[in-house]
DNA sequence: GTGGTTGCAAAGACTTTGCATTGTT
DNA sequence: AACAATGCAAAGTCTTTGCAACCAC
């Protein structure tokens, strides 16, 4: 455990920075949410990161993880998203944007990239005179494994 | 007023024959509901058409207006959706799909299609595995008369 | 008359906020 | 020591639900 990866390391290590810059103090708790946030998944609930903090440290509030996720979505380290049912969920902030396909059956998110698709988004914006400045697009469907699983039964 | 447009007679007419199959009953209240958000512009939050419905109809209470969207989700007629905060706000289920592009700075929504983007989601699903089943897809930036008002202060 | 429907108010889910206490700097 | 951050619980949104009165069929 207590692995590390350089993406963690860099987004834990900006977070410092931007602590100090806004003259915010760091503390323990911080530490966890922000350390765990970076190594998971992505797209995590809050419920599923106050779960996943509380193991680490008990004694760790709600209202301390809802605080924490809006500082670092504030400086541009996660993403606050609404998914299917408006819960909020968040993921890592990353350089290369990416978008969404979401099986409908087992909740299963796989994120794709797609450049052609973006290009005719910026074209589309700009027809309809707008300046684009980001998008949203998420893909629903069934995955290979819902579809297999399907006909097993 | 009163002035009648055949999307939305025939969705009224939808609703009325979805009510007689499912042995469900037609109420004044349902009735107002369902012919202003067929009449609407679209993208209605549960509190517009509130405010709209109780215009007509004072004694209608928020469950109402609830339970009548959640109906005409059901049968089809609306699309529920979480847009930025999470709000649920419902539009119109049209024959043809349609994406939105949204102003970041005034929130206007301007519906469009796109069929080239459309194909190359489907191909997108299909590479990864996926039998697409619908998608989301929302731009957001800024409009022409946002631009400009811009540029006048 | 029967059984679905309504309005209200209460309860729920999710999120934010007030405040005394705790912890960083 | 100053003052931000925390935890808790209370308050706030938005949405759903329980229930007696009501109304369509």
């Amino acid at each position: 455990m207590a692995k590390s990866n350089r993406l963690a390391d860099e987004g834990f290590a900006r977070f410092k920075t931007y602590l100090r810059e806004q003259r915010l103090k760091s503390t323990a708790q911080r530490d966890a949410i922000v350390e765990i946030f970076l190594k998971g998944a992505g797209h995590v609930s809050v419920e599923e990161l106050y779960g996943a903090v509380r193991k680490q440290n008990p004694r760790i509030g709600y209202a301390t993880v809802y605080r924490t996720m809006k500082l670092l979505t504030e400086c541009g380290l996660a993403d606050e998203r609404h998914f299917r049912n408006g819960e909020a969920r968040y993921e890592i902030a990353e350089k290369d944007h990416h978008d969404h396909l979401i099986c409908e059956r087992c909740g299963k998110i796989v994120e794709f990239e797609e450049d052609r698709i973006e290009a005719l988004q910026e074209e589309t914006a700009r027809r309809l005179g707008f300046e684009l400045r980001g998008h949203k697009m998420e893909l629903y469907g069934v995955c290979l494994d819902c579809r297999r699983r399907g006909r097993e039964n």
